[in-house]
DNA sequence: TTGAAAGCGATACCAG
DNA sequence: CTGGTATCGCTTTCAA
């Protein structure tokens, strides 16, 4: 690999200075037409490319961010919802010349909770990609790296995007009660989790506005396997129990609205697997619009949420905070909308 | 975020020179007990860590390496498979000192074919996972930036590691012949495909080492989407019609080999639904062992692939080429195992 | 409009 | 053992 060209070589190749190189290069200074025509000559004969690293520690910033998941990158990346996240996240990144360092947080860390890469000032700021442990946001907010939550909130003054559950919730038991549904019952992970909690409020302030019953049993929640997403077997199981004895009896609900598509996925393979009919006997709505929801039979009724859209407004939030560090705090809700497919029957028919 | 201390600090309450501090933390030059601890103390106590970029800059390299995807991050991130290749590769690299920074092929890219961190020397080589297209393997290998391609490999000089489905294939068979299955088939996409020619190529020398008939109408191939994995559905559907023309007729196969578990557990539901029985009627092998593979009724009967390992022996080979250019080119295949379940019938029961 | 020179933070040679 | 100093490649100030 011969070694590459240095703006020094572009300079005496060009008869004049590094410095004017680098104006021309930065669109900086008034450099004179010839000039700037003789360099850029020379940097496409030589096919220079400035070299980011002593470019980086002039500017004392590595145009750089930290993607971190946890507990690690396999859990997320799992997560089909998180794969368009991740596009719309890097397509604006790239767009400005910043790149992403990825990593899980367990592999990451060893002896300080922080990340060596952070540390060793590899990256300008953090993005933490979904549901981390609140411990874990304190320590990276205590040390005051630019830092964005995406797909996730705390309380703290941290930059934050999610969908808006809220929202989707009033829409969907609006658009279950059009269809003439009066006993409708929620589903959801135990787990503590922003997203959840917001979802689950939009439910019932949608009950409410729409004058339906609903009380703390309107929804199912059971203890999920905290740690990890996709040993979600057990916890599917017991909600599915739960679910199933509501069924029993006359007041059993006509719908059922999980707190995201693959459980709402789930949830219809077995109630059809038992012979239970979707959606004539129970309606299911879901949440994300993931892709399997369109090849489900039947098709998913569900929550659509702009996936690439939340990354690229989380690029631009921790962009502008690692270069304007006193902005304002912003914690955002993405809108969502819903989207009728078939897993709502009409009871008004 | 008050500044971080430099190594010029700590040399300075240190009372020694830069150079010895660096010394120190490179466990370098035999340095004194005394000035040793000193410097250590001191350390410790600014919570001082070397600034990567500064030390990138003066060793000339990045410790970083550049994981690329086709076409884009999302494609690859909807495969279960990679979420735990990625696990190993990432924690070998981590273990080591470096990183990974991640792009899409297509957004990282776009006056040159070659992504624009690896022209302005963000990374120290790239590994490339999952499938590309020729040509663009061919420009990276030209310019001769250290490569590994990761689950997938070409003919030339390039470092590379798949799992070995040749192995794979004869082990299926033997397997089908032993549970006396005489009539077998296999399924794979068209695309051109590293994985799927060796898989293909070790079932074909199954057969004919187990003296059962085989020719090209063993194998059941159809045009699939090429530009991307997710896109299966019509591909799927015509396989999945092929194979049902098979079915009919007194000649009918008793096995079907999948070239992978995706696609086996598709077909699987598919016969389900059609009511035939899986594996009286037909048995299924696939191969990768995912996740989804043991949840499936019946269980899946695939080939395992250690997937982590995969990641792992990955690492080394690109740490092992950046590090050292001149050795020699490794083309790996990793071991696999069967691990027998549910879906193949016995049929000399 | 241009360029000399001062760093950014670290490593490593070489002299003491 | 220890430290002065050159150097990595670039941006930026300041003087010409």
């Amino acid at each position: 690999m011969a070694t590459r060209p240095s703006i020094f070589e572009v300079a005496r190749q060009s008869n004049c200075s590094i410095a004017t190189v680098s104006n021309v290069l930065n669109n900086k200074g008034r450099v004179s037409k010839e000039k700037r025509k003789k360099i850029l000559q020379v940097v496409a004969k030589l096919g220079y490319q400035v070299n980011s690293v002593g470019r980086n520690l002039r500017i004392r910033r590595t145009e750089t961010f930290g993607l971190l998941f946890y507990p690690s990158c396999a859990e997320i990346f799992k997560n089909p919802f998180y794969a368009e996240v991740m596009q719309g996240l890097e397509a604006q990144l790239t767009r400005v010349g910043y790149h992403l360092l990825l990593a899980g947080y367990e592999t990451s860390t060893t002896n300080s909770p922080i990340p060596n890469f952070l540390l060793s000032g590899k990256v300008d700021g953090m993005i933490l990609l979904g549901r981390f442990p609140s411990e874990i946001i304190q320590v990276f907010h205590e040390r005051k790296t630019p830092l964005l939550l995406l797909d996730a909130n705390v309380e703290w003054p941290v930059d934050s995007i999610v969908s808006d559950g809220f929202s989707a919730g009033l829409q969907i038991v609006k658009h279950l009660a059009d269809k003439g549904h009066r006993r409708i019952v929620m589903m959801a992970y135990e787990w503590e989790d922003y997203n959840i909690d917001l979802r689950i409020q939009g439910f019932l302030s949608g009950l409410q506005e729409q004058g339906l019953p609903g009380d703390e049993k309107s929804v199912i929640r059971h203890p999920g396997d905290d740690q990890s997403v996709t040993r979600q077997g057990t916890s599917h199981d017991a909600m599915y129990q739960s679910l199933k004895e509501r069924l029993k009896g006359p007041n059993a609900p006509t719908a059922l609205v999980a707190v995201n598509d693959t459980l709402a996925i789930d949830m219809v393979h077995r109630l059809l697997r038992d012979g239970i009919r979707v959606p004539e006997q129970l309606s299911v709505v879901g949440y994300d619009d993931d892709e399997m929801a369109q090849n489900l039979v039947p098709a998913l009724t569900t929550i659509r949420v702009n996936k690439q859209e939340l990354g690229r407004v989380g690029a631009e939030l921790i962009l502008k905070r690692a270069t304007q560090p006193k902005t304002p705090v912003s914690k955002l809700r993405l809108p969502v909308e819903l989207v009728e497919r078939g897993s709502v029957a009409d009871l008004r028919r």
